[in-house]
DNA sequence: CTGTTAGCGCTTTCAA
DNA sequence: TTGAAAGCGCTAACAG
């Protein structure tokens, strides 16, 4: 008996001794064919498919020392913001040796911490994280990593490598002149479980508001419950319960907004023109309600394309581009909030 | 200079000298802190942390044979269908040290294949794939893997390993049953891109509806374009020009009944009055919309949470409970489809 | 173009 | 309880 098991699987080392050649020229081949003759090529190319071989990725990255995992670290697996960002990062890669991991940190610093520490265990070829309020411990360990750092989905004033997003404070100013042009004043706010990025806009909604004397603290309703259309329907109903003169909200996220507009709907309030509803992201569905909903497009999938697009121009040693990225955003003006 | 370059990055070995012990010492310390003195212990640990050390579990894998690696390949990244099933693994996985590595195969079986032989590459300690469609080479090598294939949200005939979803036939029949039921007769299908699931519940709502003398082939309005709510209009619409006396619709999943229903807003047709609808997986939008929609509720986080178990079950040598799991299905009956 | 040797970072085996 | 040696599958380095 050997001393050690295996894998029980066909190694490079069995390939080669099938096809009477050595490990490296089979190594050699399987990277670049054009580096092996013919001969050998086919011969081996016969072995292969003789012995169902498969390359052992994890054997080849210690070896050479070459991660071939990309990490990406994300709040929540069943948000479409998210979903969109990561189809991006893998239609991206596809195509190169690199894999994508994913972890989903569940809103949770400490969960992220945890995360970011065994991801750099893989020794990845780069690693995407979500937003720019990583622990400090965390962005040590980043800063230290000496790879490709991408923070996604909001730019922040002192990046740890490459920054890629928008400023959640500038959408939110424009949410508000939006409502602020189209007459509205007694602007309510919804939130459901809140990531800085959402904290960021309701901040920035009261700072608008607050100067003009519009701000009234029993127009913003929040909840600790995570985010959905049921709960956008519960913090309308509540919002009207609590100031019902309400002529217009601003709702964290497109959920939400699609939840005040069904509650509206069985309230027989009109909208528009009873109330005004915006919401956050664009979500595919905005445009089909009826009426249509207005939102702010945030480029979600362009992020990741960005991401990996940053990712491979490092790794090919090229200087950075930029190391702060803004993809802005565009408020889509619809029924929602069109008066007149 | 040395040999070769290496990670750079503290290793084991850096770790014992820091600590003054065997390099086996610090690795059975990382595995289980009992099979260690209290002394080296708390030395050792001072000397992780000292160096900033992190395990490569990629080394720990090639060494062991031992793989961390759970692979999930899946039709879609953007389709919360799949994103629920996702997230129940991430968190089934959680605390234990496996990884997921997710593929998407874009509803594509070349795709798929490829992904499964890259997969396998990396002597994952268990796979899951979406559906019983894969080609038969596929078959062949998850066959021959040796590992746990778990097969999720379809329930076939002949799994290859483990088989963990439902009868797409009988939730179709069900479907039409209730519509008819509740005296709707002229039912229109709608749907978008479609995957084998897909199919076999349209082909379903033929089989029932023909011998009743109730099929009308200009009811059913099919397009290749990836489904969406504006899609759902789209259908809509069309429907309503080719077969205006229809009173009912199957949705082929929910984003197209949500359109349905807002074409039909748009248009005045009132819901359920003049128009059944009902969608398939039950999203959570679906109890708020107004009126709420009657939906086929699949539960697909369940389904990710069992194909864990059957894994880590399997993985522990204990023989398999049961090689098929069918875990059903739930007609939610809403106001969209409650007359009278 | 091809092969030999050593070693990636960790764990198994065997021994003390 | 601890350690030395060997090897997991592959590739970098240095030949030839």
């Amino acid at each position: 008996m050997g001393k050690r098991k295996g894998s029980g699987r066909a190694t490079i080392t069995d390939v080669a001794e099938h096809a009477q050649v050595g490990a490296i020229t089979v190594s050699r081949m399987l990277r670049d064919p054009t580096k092996v003759s013919d001969k050998l090529r086919t011969r081996i190319e016969q072995s292969i498919n003789a012995l169902n071989y498969i390359p052992d990725p994890k054997a080849r990255a210690l070896a050479s020392g070459q991660a071939d995992i990309i990490g990406v670290l994300i709040p929540s697996l069943s948000n479409i913001v998210f979903a969109d960002t990561l189809r991006a990062i893998h239609d991206g890669v596809k195509g190169t040796p690199y894999q994508v991991l994913i972890g989903n940190t569940r809103y949770d610093t400490q969960e992220e911490d945890r995360l970011i520490s065994l991801f750099l265990g893989h020794r990845p070829a780069a690693l995407i994280v979500a937003g720019i309020d990583q622990s400090e411990k965390s962005i040590q360990l980043l800063s230290d990593a000496g790879i490709p750092i991408v923070q996604i989905y909001e730019i922040g004033e002192d990046p740890i490598d490459i920054s890629i997003g928008l400023s959640h404070i500038e959408a939110s100013q424009a949410m508000i002149e939006h409502l602020l042009e189209q007459d509205f004043r007694k602007i309510g706010y919804l939130a459901a479980r809140m990531d800085p990025r959402m904290e960021r806009r309701l901040e920035t909604y009261r700072s608008k508001l607050k100067p003009l004397d519009l701000y009234d603290p029993t127009r913003v309703i929040l909840t600790d419950k995570s985010s959905s259309v049921n709960c956008g329907r519960a913090l309308m109903r509540q919002l009207l319960e609590n100031a019902p003169d309400t002529d217009a909200v601003v709702c964290a996220n497109d959920d939400i907004a699609l939840g005040a507009l069904f509650e509206c709907q069985s309230q027989g309030i009109s909208v528009p023109d009873q109330m005004g509803l915006i919401g956050f992201n664009d979500f595919e569905m905005m445009s089909a309600a009826y009426p249509s909903l207005t939102s702010v497009r945030t480029n979600r999938y362009k992020i990741g394309e960005l991401a990996v697009d940053s990712i491979f121009q490092r790794l090919k040693g090229e200087a950075p581009t930029q190391k702060k990225i803004d993809i802005g955003f565009e408020l889509i003006q619809r029924d929602s909030t069109t008066r007149g």
